[in-house]
Order: structure tokens, then sequence, then C-alpha cells
RNA sequence: GCGGAUGUAGUUUAAUGGUAGAACCUCAGCCUUCCAAGCUGACUACGAGGGUUCGAUUCCCUUCAUCCGCUCCA
């Protein structure tokens, strides 16, 4: 199986309709992208994916879908206000940019720059001659603050007290509503707050298609738990995300884990699941012991008390979190990456082909009458009547082989096609996208045939 | 954001200071009874803006985007 190189990835995805460019008739938006007709159904269908398995399958989960734009305490309580920026300053002399609590801590391991205020931090420089990494000048701008967060105004007027954020991550949604869940489903510890969503930073970002983008979707669960109980879980949803990614099709063996050497400030234990794009090894999901920050910090800036009282031992506390979350788009990518193969026949011939799980695949069966001329309008009634349970294509454009091939080159799992038997006795032949392999059913016994091939 | 390279149909490309030719793809018609057949025809392009010029896809400037490297990635 060939490895397929970025470049390919982006034009396949065009011109099959996956992704497109954002806003490309204007030149396109750097780092956005969107979603094709093909593109947003398998995005959908691991979207579903990921809610059947994280949600519906565990105990004590709850999705929600919290609004994108919250109270701007919020962001003062989690920190990202005060931290989600980076001090930057420009070598003057090469023009280099660079990270200023970086230059310092390189410069001295012990002068704690993370510590510092930016005029701090400035002085620092200043004082102790800090080289340019990279010319060796000390030669630099004033810090120039980057923040990360995307702002907005509420109201007709930009002032600063009508300034919000977009926000930088989901997980707040499910902090702060922590209580409302527990209170309005009966929650008892340990359960889960769930939602997909996206999420906004300002980052400046390579490209690397859709891996890295200012929008973009996060599908993640918070789990509250008991103190102590919290390394356990913790190990446990590490397992079972990488089992997710096996189920939907992703090879062992380009996954692996990558634990945090450098933790968050409220971080216990953090992992990566990475998967091996083609340009490298790259996150997909994370896992974080994010212990009682959160909820302490929200009831330091709400003043309400996020304490969960123990029915079984009275005890009051506020608590742990553990952190599961994939990165939606990533996960697409990776699974685009994963299933295409521009596979050689025995004949020599190639055919692209998309081995995506039935499940996910954009659509789940295909018909094609044979000829045009005779089978069409069989063809279409059977059309319409699948499509109420499936997502259906038609197509009655060139020959039969062509058509297969469209359909393998998109990943649909079954190919139906209606001929002169069909008419007859109401039979069709069905043709299954990997081994290429037909069989002949009973049109009765073709819904039914599908259902049971593209369960998860 | 910095440095370098690039920008012609959906894709791959040709030529040119006098507005562009092809192949594949797509679509239509004919033909065709199961794995990219054939024939005929059709659609579609100089990334955007400005300048020089009688005239710019071509030269110049700006901008946007992409690729490579750096940087960034709580």
């Amino acid at each position: 199986m060939k490895n397929m190189s970025m470049e390919k990835l982006v034009a396949y995805c065009k011109q099959y309709g996956f992704i497109f460019q954002g806003s490309e008739i204007y030149g396109g938006l750097a780092n956005t992208w969107d979603y094709g007709p093909l593109g947003s159904r398998l995005k959908n269908n691991i979207k579903d994916s990921w809610r059947k398995r994280f949600i519906q399958e565990r105990d004590n989960a709850y999705e929600v879908d919290a609004a994108i734009l919250m109270h701007p305490r919020v962001w003062e309580a989690s920190g990202h206000v005060a931290s989600f920026s980076d001090p930057l300053v420009d070598c003057k002399s090469c023009k280099m940019r660079h990270r200023a609590d970086n230059l310092i801590d390189d410069f001295d391991p012990n002068a704690h720059a993370d510590g510092m205020t930016q005029e701090e931090m400035i002085s620092y420089i200043r004082e102790h001659k800090v080289p340019c990494p990279h010319c060796g000048k000390s030669d630099f701008t004033d810090i120039r603050q980057f923040n990360l967060m995307f702002e907005t105004h509420r109201g007709v007027t930009e002032d600063s007290k009508s300034k919000i954020y977009l926000r930088p991550e989901n997980a707040q949604g499910e902090y702060v509503n922590f209580l409302n869940v527990k209170r309005s489903m009966r929650a008892k510890l340990p359960f889960s707050i769930g939602q997909i969503g996206k999420a906004f930073r300002n980052e400046i970002t390579p490209g690397n298609f859709t891996f890295r983008t200012i929008e973009f979707e996060q599908m993640e669960y918070q789990t509250f738990c008991k103190e102590g109980t919290d390394s356990q879980l913790y190990q446990y949803f590490k397992d079972y995300a990488k089992r997710y990614f096996m189920d939907l099709g992703l090879k062992e063996e380009k996954l692996r884990f990558h634990d945090h050497e450098k933790l968050a400030h409220y971080a216990k234990e953090a992992c990566d699941i990475e998967y091996q794009f083609c340009f490298g090894w790259g996150e997909i999901n994370g896992t974080h012991n994010r212990t009682d920050y959160d909820l302490s910090r929200h009831q330091e800036y709400s003043s309400v008390s996020q304490e969960y009282l123990d029915p079984d031992t009275n005890d009051k506390f506020i608590p742990y979190i553990i952190e599961s979350t994939v990165g939606c788009d990533r996960l697409v990518l990776a699974i685009l990456d994963q299933a295409y193969e521009e596979e050689t026949l025995e004949n020599g011939d190639t055919r692209e082909v998309l081995h995506l799980h039935p499940y996910l695949a954009p659509y789940k069966v295909a018909i094609l009458p044979l000829m045009k001329k005779y089978h069409s309008e069989k063809a279409k009634e059977i059309c319409q009547q699948l499509s109420k349970e499936f997502f259906v294509t038609y197509d009655e454009t060139g020959s039969i082989g062509k058509r297969y091939r469209r359909q393998d080159a998109i990943g649909t799992p079954y190919c139906v096609t209606i001929d002169e038997q069909t008419l007859e006795n109401g039979t069709v032949t069905i043709r299954e996208r990997d081994t290429m392999q037909q069989e002949v059913i009973a049109l009765d016994a073709l819904n039914d045939y599908i259902k049971n091939k593209i369960k998860f």
C-alpha cells in the first residue's frame, strides 16, 4: 500500500468533494477548510461513531451542547486570559521572532521566566544581554502579546466591557455545567459530560492541511471523579480511546502513546495518542488528569460551591476531572490517510479505493442500472426506497466498470446493479468494494443485508 | 509572523507583449448485458488589485494562497 503524500491527499479530497479550501473563489483564507458533500457525511459519521462509543455505550455519560460564547470570567478562571498568549519579541538584527520566556529559560534555566511579568522579562533580557539564538546579537523589540483567543464584541459598541471571546477549548462548557448535569440527571460520581463542538485559536499555523486550523472541532468528555480513583480512570480512558481508533480502521502500528514530559500547571498526568500521518506523528487524542484544578478555579471565581457530597461517606469534596479529547478534524484526516489506496489489480490496471469502515462511508450503497435505457426506471425506484434507510447514490453514466471505480474511490462499500434479472425475478447483483466479489440476492433482502453490514 | 520557491480549465500541462492549445476528468448523444472500451459533440483557465504600454497571462509593484524551512502549538 502506497503512502499518500499530503499534496495528493489534498487533491483527492478536492476532486471527490471531501474537503475544499475555505473561501476559495476569493483566493482562499489560510488555514480554513470547508467540508464538501462527502466530507461532511464522513465527518458526521465519525461524530456519530464517537457519540455511540463514548456516550451511548458508557454508563453515566451525558452529552451537552454548550454555547461557543461564554462569560469572559470563564476564561479568567480557566487561566486563558492570563496565559493563553505568547510574549513575542523580534530580533531587530536578523528579524527572527522568539518567545521572550523561552529566550530567558534557554539563557538561564534558573531565571523562571514563567513567573515574570512582561516588563520584568524585557528588562531581564536587556540587563543580561540575552542573545538571539539565531544571530547572536541582543537587540530585541518590545514584547508584543499575541492572544491566541479570538475576540469579538457583543452589542454595537466596541469598548473593553463588551469584549467576549470565541472559546479556545470546549472543556469549560462542561465544567460550568457540572452542577446542572449532576442535578438534572441525578448523576453520581464518577460521571462524564461530553460534547462535540467547535473551538477557535488565533494561532500562527503551518499548513499540513486540516491538521491544524484556526477553527476546529473537538469530541471530548470530562469525567468527574473522586480523588484516588483518578489515575485508574485515566489509564482506562487512554486504552479506550485507542481501541476506538482501531475499531474505526486505524492500524495499530500507526498509533502510539506519547506521555507528556512537560505538564501544564493544572495537570497531574497527560498522554497523547499520535497517528503517523504522511508528514509525521501527530496528536489525535489527549487524555489529561486535570485534578481538581478546574472546578476549584470556577468555585473561586464564581463563588458557587462546586463540591460534591458523597452519599456513601458523607464526604464533601471538589471532584477530580479526567479529560479525554479527540480532534475531530484530525481524526477525519487520519481516517482518509489510512483508508486511501491506489491498488494495482491483477490485470495491471490501478484503481483508487477508499477502504472506509462501512459505518463511516458517505454513501452506503450505489444503485447502478446495468443499461441506462432499460433498467434506469426500476433502479430509480429502488434507490428511492433504500434512501429512506441509508444514504444512497445513483449513477447511470458510463460503463458499469467505470461506475464501480467511481464508487471505490469514494469508499462506497456496496454497489447494487439492476439488470434484466431484476425485472424478471426480483434479484439484484451486489458487489463489495474491497474484494470486488459479486453476489446475487433477492431485492426483498437488500435492505437487511446492507443494514447488517454497516454496523459499528 | 520571517526566509525561499510557486500560481494557466476539476487535474496534469503547452505557447505568447496582440486575451490561450492539448490530454485526462465531467456532461450529452450513439453504441455497449458486470470492473476505468469505442465514436461524435459540449462545458470549463491565465489567483486578485494596481502600474508601465496603443495593447499585459507575459514586464514592474502590492496583495492573497500554496509548498519547503524556521517560528508557534495553554
